[in-house]
RNA sequence: GCCCUCAUCGUCUAGUGGACUAGGACAUCAGCCUUUCAAGCUGAGAACAGGGAUUCGAAUUCCCUUGAGGGCACCA
């Protein structure tokens, strides 16, 4: 791979590090925009350089309301924070118009009149007579008397770019070493558009040479624009970047990310009770790997270990399984007292409306001790935990009679139980355990009938925390309570079945 | 249609000519543990796209084919 250009260490630099994560504003930031801001902020951070946040909002049509807010927030989330205030391209309009005045004035570039009509119908007929689409260039050799003549006319011209008819344009790619385009396939694309906005390919030029950006890391579907960058460096005497295309994140179908792959929208992993240290974690690995077998790395260590040789070329498929995994791993090394504090907004917003809030915060602590190691994601929390905070709960009689338990002995098991428990002296979980296993034995049960037949009455499910911690934390009136319904909805059950 | 890029288990990946009977992780399956679930532990199955060439020796180098992805806007 040719690294030649890449810092080895802070002290080699031969310019400071200056990476940019720049969106534009015309969608929510999805996994993989914030893979690439991931990777950019890495990688200033690696090489104690500067991350430069730049919003390009250029396209008045398709700018989103809310995504400028939305793409900050991600960022936020995520704590990849930026050392300088964002910068809006919408702001520097002025800045491109004389940049192009300049390429206008040095012939690199040249007023086209064409109207958005002919070219749509130009393209159709290149099409459909199997030719690549491209500007055919009409414009581009104008007599000064149609010059005056089409200025006259009170169109307003866009300003396109006057590309090398001959000859080719290359570039070394930090991940993908040397890459070559002709300029016979290139076209004459527009630097600045009719309504005084510039395009992408003028805008991210100019702005990355007047930022000083060192190293433009950003994904691979730039990669056949970038010759059209180069060209425009070339013009201007500018110094090109370096550059480093990723390797793009297909979804499920092996296709390019889009609205159609779900959780489009970063922040819904947020609502989905994902963790931001998992989600770091999980996207480095996305397209960059430490070794052969480390999987789980912080931050820091992240930060201490990221470079661009360990970028792989591979388009990677978002695999949401293993991230899956991976949170759960990140709630499991949670403190408890974190547990709680990452778990709660998530019981406040999905428990049911019925409970009471604010809810009990040490009856809170004591049920999320047995829920922690149980969830995968924070937002399954409230599901797995609700029957601790219900009055009533809601299940099918017959799931009391699992494993071929009939209902004679469920009733006497349910009732001896019952009896017990009302003069049990201690309610903790090893009293109750003490109490209830010999139990078992009396009433001629296993204990995986006898256990589950009061699991399904304690909390109206076949799959809970283990019981006797279950007990204890619901107090003895709860349970007694529980196994009085029980007992009801067993003797409701054996009348129906009787008649 | 043209251009560019990529190609190791289902998925994420390790691998930079010999240490590869190709390693790890997720997922899957089986077993253990066990009052259920989860976690944990043990184990199993699972890949170098195909064909040439170079070489004493190719997952690794080169070429071709195939496949996949991306791009070809007054969008970014």
């Amino acid at each position: 791979m040719a690294n030649a250009n890449m810092p080895q260490s802070g002290s080699e630099l031969e310019t400071p590090v200056r990476v940019r994560f720049a969106p534009s504003p015309t969608g929510y930031p999805h996994l993989g925009n914030i893979r690439t801001a991931l990777f950019n902020w890495l990688f200033a951070r690696r090489y104690g350089g500067k991350f430069i946040l730049r919003i390009e909002d250029t396209d008045v049509a398709r700018k989103v309301e809310g995504a400028v807010e939305m793409i900050l927030d991600s960022l936020r989330w995520l704590e990849l924070d930026w050392d300088e205030s964002p910068y809006f391209q919408s702001q520097r309009l002025d800045i491109y118009r004389e940049v192009a005045d300049r390429l206008l004035n040095g012939n690199d570039a040249y007023l086209c009149y064409c109207s958005p009509e002919r070219l749509e119908a130009m393209r159709q007929e290149q099409i459909k007579h199997k030719q690549p689409p491209k500007y055919d260039g009409r414009c581009r050799h104008l007599t000064q008397q149609q010059k005056t003549e089409l200025r006259a006319q009170a169109i307003t011209p866009v300003v396109r770019f006057r590309t090398p008819l001959d000859g080719e344009t290359s570039f070394q790619d930090l991940i993908r070493g040397r890459v070559s385009f002709q300029n016979s396939t290139l076209d004459d694309f527009v630097l600045l558009k009719s309504d005084g906005y510039p395009t992408y390919h003028l805008a991210n030029v100019v702005d990355d040479n007047l930022m000083a950006i060192s190293h433009v890391l950003r994904a691979d579907e730039w990669l056949s624009s970038t010759p059209r960058h180069m060209l425009i460096y070339q013009a201007l005497n500018w110094d090109a970047p370096h550059f480093a295309h990723l390797p793009m994140i297909l979804g499920p179908d092996r296709s390019k990310l889009s609205k159609r792959h779900g959780a489009t929208n970063i922040m819904e992993y947020r609502e989905q009770g994902y963790l931001p240290e998992a989600m770091i974690n999980f996207l480095a690995l996305l397209g960059w790997s430490l070794d052969d077998r480390t999987e789980l790395l912080t931050r820091q260590e992240l930060v201490r270990n990221f470079s661009l040789e360990r970028i792989s070329k591979t388009a990677a498929v978002f695999n949401k399984e293993k991230l899956e995994w991976m949170n759960g791993v990140y709630l499991r090394q949670l403190s408890p007292d974190e547990f709680v504090q990452r778990a709660t907004p998530f019981l406040d917003r999905d428990l049911p409306l019925s409970i009471e809030r604010p809810l009990h915060s040490d009856y809170v602590r004591q049920v999320m001790s047995l829920i922690q190691e149980r969830a995968k994601t924070l937002a399954e929390v409230p599901r797995l935990c609700d029957f601790f905070f219900m009055d009533e709960l809601q299940y099918e009689a017959s799931l009391l009679l699992s494993r071929g338990l009939s209902s004679e002995s469920a009733v006497e098991a349910v009732k001896t139980s019952l009896r017990r428990l009302e003069v049990t002296e201690v309610w903790d979980a090893e009293s109750l355990e003490e109490m209830l296993r010999p139990l078992a034995t009396e009433l001629n049960l296993s204990t995986a009938k006898f256990f589950g037949l009061l699991r399904v009455a304690i909390t109206g499910r076949s799959a809970a925390p283990p019981l006797f911690q279950t007990m204890a934390v619901l107090d003895r009136g709860k349970c007694l309570k529980r196994l009085t319904t029980a007992l009801d909805r067993l003797s409701a059950l054996t009348q129906a079945q009787n008649k």
